[in-house]
DNA sequence: TTTTATTGTTAGGTAAATCTAAAAATAATT
DNA sequence: AATTATTTTTAGATTTACCTAACAATAAAA
């Protein structure tokens, strides 16, 4: 089993990141895009990454992980989760510190440190930004969420998740007291802009569109 | 600022634990053998950390470490040691476990990072080899410790530290009972070959003066 | 179905960190 | 003081992960 580098992580996780965003192969610009390198880059990485195994890539096709690669992607995302709990639970960062510092903590290689970390955290089955932790062999516990936006006038649901994680997002959601756990009933969908008007704590709460859809409800009834 | 690469800061390290364990320039064979790469290397490194002023280094007289530098140094075995601390005290690894791992964390950048931890961690003066953790400043809070094997017949003393940190001479001690915090005195120090003859929790130990004089102790009378 | 736009690849280069082999400086021994 | 040994540096390569500019393939539009 050879060794991966930083970079090779950093490209598998983001390959599996896309292919899980939408289906079929994933495209050498958006790889680009997303890693904050030029394409000619991604494409030195690819033919890399396609000898070691890791993806099936096809010139001109785009790509998609092996199961070795998605394996080794998934325990790159265990590791970050794991540690934005850390870094949340433990040291009292806020969700919108973590992302950067588990960027890199996600690289260090050791499972006795990985094993010890989860069991110190109580195996948690989500991170600070309601992710799911997949297990040790790589297996997700599915959650049914909902985007709040696709809530109908009267749901309730309680917040368990984001799908945006930059930090003016998580501010912002901070401001407004949408933290995870917290319950809300939706009381319109405003059919001219589609922002949400819900009520939060006996008070009510006007969102955009483009922030309600980044939420993730565990729809109640 | 600039920032230092975990190279860099590989050096810098190295340099200045040489530069603790013996007064002088630090030579670059010594450098190369402790990190673990060529003299020819070491050459190029040292020309790098010249021209970032983190060192003054002239050629083929050796280097030291500038002002910089040496607060730079002490940053990365400052973040190093409470790691250590935190593999230990919360994750449960045993002390010869914890070098490898926290070799790659004293990398980590955040300040915010290394606050919240140390505070986590109750701001803990030792790691658990007994080492110094300095403070934020750079400052180390003198302990005055003594070598075992420099004690006489008849002295006691509580072990606080090692001067030897590879994971076979870590289990030795831990075979023989002898680690941080416990009681011991000394019985007598055999003239013939150096060998220390001690009581351990009412039991007779004796070991070797390669042993004893990597074994540190707060000399109690 | 050409033409145009988009996407992806190749060719050739750079910077960081390493290496080997050869040369130069310094230190130690006759 | 001359010779030998050790230490250190230079010269020239290599590998990894990038880059730009030019070209090729695929997809979209006319
Ligand atoms: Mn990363
Ligand atoms: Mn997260
Ligand atoms: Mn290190
Ligand atoms: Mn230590």
């Amino acid at each position: 089993m050879s060794t991966t580098s930083y970079s090779e992580e950093n490209y598998l996780k983001v390959i599996y990141h896309l292919s899980q965003k939408s289906s079929g192969a994933v495209q050498t610009n958006t790889i680009a895009e997303n890693i904050g390198t030029k394409p000619a880059s991604v494409t030195d990485m690819l033919k890399k990454l396609a000898d070691k195994r890791l993806i099936d890539y096809v010139k001109y096709q785009g790509v998609s992980l092996t199961e070795k690669g998605q394996l080794t992607a998934i325990g790159i995302v265990r590791k970050h989760r794991l540690w934005e709990v850390f870094l949340v639970d433990k040291l009292k960062l806020k969700w919108d510190e973590v992302h950067e510092i588990a960027e890199e903590l996600e690289h260090i290689n050791s499972d006795l440190l990985v094993e010890r970390l989860d069991e110190y955290l109580g195996r948690p089955k989500t991170d600070p930004h309601g992710d799911s932790i997949p297990d040790k062999d790589g297996k997700f516990h599915a959650v049914n969420l909902t985007k709040l936006n696709e809530l109908s006038a009267g749901n309730t649901g309680m917040i368990v998740g984001v799908s945006e994680h930059s930090s003016a997002y998580l501010k912002h959601l901070e401001k407004l007291g949408l933290t995870l756990g917290k319950e809300i009933q939706v009381v319109e969908v405003v059919e001219f802009d589609g922002s949400v008007e819900l009520i939060l704590e006996d008070k009510k709460v006007n969102i955009s569109r483009d922030v309600a859809k980044h939420i993730l409800v565990n729809e109640e009834f």
